[in-house]
RNA sequence: GCGCCCGUAGCUCAACUGGAUAGAGCAUCGGCCUUCUAAGCCGAGGGUUGCAGGUUCGAGCCCUGCCGGGCGUGCCA
């Protein structure tokens, strides 16, 4: 239980004892304000309302019997009703004291851990990984990685799109280049060229337009020469893919994919399901599932599609397999799906049918994390330029470029290698930033600079602020990894540091039960700034006795910890110069 | 037509079940390197939170209407 979780208690239980009825939460939150103390607490104004008491009085009664001395040293009653609290040395010193073991530290699996399924990435393979995929590659492993810190059992899934009618056209064109291996090894090296001329020749040649069409039905029917080229498709495209994510530091593997295909042996099985559950209707001869929640034009019942009236199945079912697959073999009790917004209603109707028919039980947590589009610097969707969109890979070598380019004007007398080391760091960790510190469902502009911008809220400046901490023990010959000593919280600035670095554990809580990661860099931004201005206004090496030097090196040390473990839930990696 | 999302400083974005004086970064302007890394620090200016009503002790957040934008809406994914 976080300190805030157990403020939030212990306030609930006083208002209770003041007279609230059970349950009246007490709303409590970091403090709006420095003069407000550390924390307030909110819900007494809007209980007293429902008493028809005075706030102030009832403020006043669960202040009376509130048992917070061990944690709170003030607490007063401020304005219509508000609690401000101020925390207690000794309650920030027992957190600070013990810091690697309760405050950074992953949380073992406890009672309230979830299996937890986050389904993110899950790019198609018959193109090349563009700037549009950043979004749900980098917050899905984000989240993958906190809630695993906070005691969960995760499973990764990345449902690559395998399947479906464009293959039919790529393994058409591979056809035609098979004659001549050096030309499809060359084709292949670049997939974004080969999907590109694959769509030219489909465009432009009925009779190739054929074959395509053809292909895709012996390719459904198990054609094993078809299955021969589709899996070595596959194969490059998933390489290709696998680079990408090591190159950004993404944790997703081979044994996380779990493909589209993966579920083709599924699907009739779905149909026959919802057919014995009595939720099948046929529609203009397509097999459809119709809720009553779901409405289209003119009040008309909206269906979920399932089979085709061809006999082919579609996104819907594949879906549906998966939700049952997740449930059943892999007993995901919460599944997180990372995906674009604008499948908000898919999403809706999938999970509806999906309970509806049993793939999963009614406790089971289903959420849609959806997140935003992003646009171009005209403000409209990425994807509908013209001229293409811009290449991962391509953003990449820019950002690692520049990092490089200005770590080398900074400290040139570092070594080559260690100066790529830190371009590669520096650049790769600005760019997933840059991602992740924006509200997920919200649009956003791309933007060069601001994807590569290197001042501010970005990665870079925290990794900054942890190469000075780093920096502070090379020159006092300690130690970090090894060093202790204790904290004593005189100055201000000393204070304001702690405050935040005792902190992360709720923000972790709330990125974990809301999946916004951006929530964490923002407290990991106020971490640093907070770290800055100590640092400015308090000598460390310099101090004036032996003790002080120690305990700031102490709350430094602290410092780098918070800073090191929150970048790496991120995904983002420290250097120790720069 | 209906449904969902969005509209906050010049720009890009925050604002945690409705909380106190709406905050950052960038850009602009002014200071700070003979002292721990200036990718930094300190300070200044910049707002009718699209518009109009409503709910209440209190609204950027909730409700209604309007304006503007995005997305979705039965056989792609």
């Amino acid at each position: 239980m976080t300190l805030r979780e157990t403020l939030e208690a212990r306030i609930t239980a006083a208002l209770e004892k003041a007279g609230a009825p059970p349950g009246t939460p007490a709303i409590v939150q970091p403090a709006t304000r420095a003069g407000f103390g550390d924390y307030q607490a909110n819900g007494a104004m809007g209980a007293a309302k429902k008493l028809g008491r005075k706030p102030r009085e009832l403020a006043e009664a669960a202040l009376a019997v509130a048992e917070i001395d061990d944690l709170v040293a003030h607490a007063e009653i401020a304005g219509p009703g508000f609690i401000n609290l101020t925390l207690s040395d000794a309650c920030l010193n027992r957190q600070l004291a013990d810091y690697a073991a309760t405050v950074i530290a992953a949380r073992p699996a406890g009672a309230d851990a979830q299996r937890v399924v986050v389904d993110y990435s899950s790019p198609n393979l018959a193109k090349e990984m563009h700037v549009g995929h950043l979004r749900s590659t980098i917050i899905g492993d984000a989240m993958a990685r906190v809630l695993e810190h906070t005691g969960h059992a995760v499973l990764r899934q990345n449902h690559v799109g395998d399947w479906g009618t464009q293959f039919g056209m790529l393994l058409t064109w591979m056809n035609e280049l098979a004659n001549n291996d050096d030309a499809l090894e060359h084709e292949l090296a670049d997939l974004e060229t080969f999907y590109r001329h694959a769509k030219q020749r489909f465009d432009s040649d009925p009779e190739f337009a054929q074959a395509a069409r053809d292909t895709v039905v012996r390719l459904q029917s198990g054609d094993p020469d078809c299955l021969r080229r589709w899996q070595q498709f596959i194969d490059v495209s998933m390489r290709h893919c696998e680079a990408l994510y090591a190159r950004l530091g993404v944790s997703l593997t081979r044994e996380h994919v779990h493909a589209e295909s993966a579920y083709n042996d599924d699907l009739a099985r779905v149909v026959e399901d919802l057919d014995a559950a009595g939720l099948l209707t046929e529609s203009d001869g397509a097999q459809c599932v119709f809720l009553d929640e779901f409405k289209g034009k003119d009040d008309q019942p909206l269906p979920l599609i399932v089979q085709k009236r061809d006999g082919g199945y579609l996104y819907a079912t594949t879906d549906l397999a998966a939700v049952r697959h997740r449930s059943r073999t892999l007993r995901a009790q919460r599944m997180l799906y990372f995906v674009d917004n604008r499948q908000s209603l898919h999403f809706r109707q999938v999970f509806a049918v999906a309970r509806a028919a049993g793939f999963a039980p009614e406790e089971a947590q289903l959420e849609h994390m959806p997140f935003g589009t992003m646009l171009g610097e005209d403000g409209r969707p990425f994807a509908t330029r013209s001229g293409g969109v811009v290449r991962l890979s391509q953003l990449l070598d820019e950002a690692e470029e520049r990092a490089y380019a200005l770590v080398t004007e900074k400290n040139p007398e570092l070594a080559e290698a260690e100066r790529r080391d830190i371009g590669r760091v520096v650049g790769i960790g600005a760019v997933k930033y840059a991602d992740l510190s924006k509200h997920r469902s919200s649009d956003y502009v791309f933007s060069w600079d601001g994807m590569l911008s290197f001042d501010g809220n970005t990665a870079p400046y925290l990794q900054y602020a942890y190469t000075r901490v780093r920096s502070l023990f090379r020159r006092a010959e300690v130690d970090p990894d090894s060093f202790d000593a204790p904290i004593t919280l005189a100055e201000p600035a000393e204070r304001a540091l702690a405050m935040q670095l005792i902190r992360l554990p709720e923000t972790l809580a709330v990125v974990t039960r809301d999946g916004l990661p951006h929530l964490l860099c923002a407290h990991l931004f106020d971490i640093a700034v907070a770290f800055m201005a100590f640092y400015e206004q308090c000598p460390v090496l310099a101090a004036s006795d032996a003790a002080l030097r120690d305990s700031r090196l102490a709350l430094a040390q602290r410092t780098s910890a918070a800073l090191k473990t929150g970048l790496s839930l991120l995904g983002i990696a420290t250097v120790e110069r720069m």
